[in-house]
DNA sequence: CTTTTAGTTTAGGTAAAACTAAAAATTATT
DNA sequence: AATAATTTTTAGTTTTACCTAAACTAAAAG
């Protein structure tokens, strides 16, 4: 397994998140990188050298094998740090994003191995998210939004989106954590909104917004 | 507190470690950061430019006191970090410390402070070693060389000095760790090789070599 | 007191990774 | 189909960080 740079491994992860293994256009990979077009057309030119994309000018970019295995490879160690950086160290999820984007990088298969077995080797993040497995597998993505369950079901929260700290403040003001169970007592009709009734008697609404981002699976 | 590039800090811990915030020579600190001359004389250059080093051209490279303090937080780092690797990984002692070279540039106050509180505030590192406090203070260098206890003495193994991995071999070979504890039987006036007899009855011959890089306190 | 030598610096070059500005190709619109 | 709008690429520049080769400094040896 050869070294990458942080920049690469950044372009990698980016190609992976917006098109798995489906090409990707030069604009949309500039502006989730946070660069000019003329920027990514050379880095990926520099990748396609090492066999990690293909890329058809004016058409697109698109991850080899390789690619994808080390895509998931840097998404196992970010998801793993993240799955550290919360149960062990005790950092919010709205907090452990940056961090883990840092620790990613760090060449160790062994360090990972290690990192894994000592959090029980966990197949999802502290936001739910499935965490590859070492032959590349992928644990499955789990529950559906909150707005699919009918009035009446009991549901037990087991993914949140990354949709921002404002949106992890809500969820801590609510106490919902993944984990949590809730009877479902209403959807609003007006505006999609949603009434929970927590094991405690205690019931909360939420918005629309909030429903999208919030998964469950029935409990 | 800016940011800096790995580079730069490197730069920074080659200085600390050769002559703390004394003068080094441009050639000691090629050789420690493995880079020509001529690329060393630019390095120190853009450190000036920053305030981390005082240059006297022809003449050495000296760290200034904020150069100091950076040099102590990566060092702070580092040796949490080695902890971690050890006591909660399960990492060996010769094993950590290309992994905390990588660690250390991990940017991120809080993160180095819950890591310290879950491997309880230490104050050295596995190796005895001593880790800077936030304020910059240094816990005591502990201990002194084998040869210095004399014949009789019951002493306790409290710091080994990094001095390769055959040395470390040997130590794992010798079942010697941290908080040993052993009875000094002999001191031979041939070669200064060292008798030790364990608590378990056993008796273990430590060359020359071997007891200059092992520090002990009585016990 | 000159010469040699060891060490250091300057000068110039390469590569990664970003940028701006302008040209070329693709896509959309009349 | 021709032109307008958008996207992408090319060309040239910047910064960091390394390199080699040549020039320079300081100190020791002759």
């Amino acid at each position: 397994m050869k070294t990458h740079t942080e920049s690469e491994e950044n372009y990698i992860k980016a190609l992976y998140h917006l098109g798995g293994d489906n090409p990707v256009s030069n604009g949309d990979l500039a502006h989730r990188i946070g660069a000019k077009g003329s920027s990514v057309t050379q880095a990926v030119k520099r990748l396609s050298q090492k066999n990690l994309v293909t890329v058809v000018p004016y058409k697109g970019v698109q991850l080899t094998e390789d690619g994808v295995q080390l895509a998931k490879s840097i998404l196992r160690k970010h998801r793993l740090w993240e799955t550290f950086l919360v149960d062990t160290l005790g950092f919010g999820w709205d907090q452990v994003h940056p961090l883990a984007e840092q620790l990613e990088h760090v060449q160790s298969e062994e360090l990972v191995e290690r990192l894994s077995n000592f959090l029980g080797a966990p197949k999802h993040d502290p936001h739910g998210d499935p965490i590859p497995q070492p032959n590349g597998q992928m644990p499955p993505v789990l529950g559906e939004p909150l707005g699919a369950f009918a009035k009446g079901h009991t549901i037990k929260v087991v993914r949140v989106e990354d949709a921002g700290s404002e949106f992890f403040d809500q969820l801590d003001a609510m106490n919902i954590n993944l984990g949590n169970t809730y009877d479902v007592e209403a959807i609003s009709s007006f505006d999609a909104s949603v009434q929970l009734k927590a094991p405690s008697g205690h019931t909360i609404w939420l918005s629309h917004s909030m429903c999208v981002n919030i998964y469950a699976v029935s409990a």
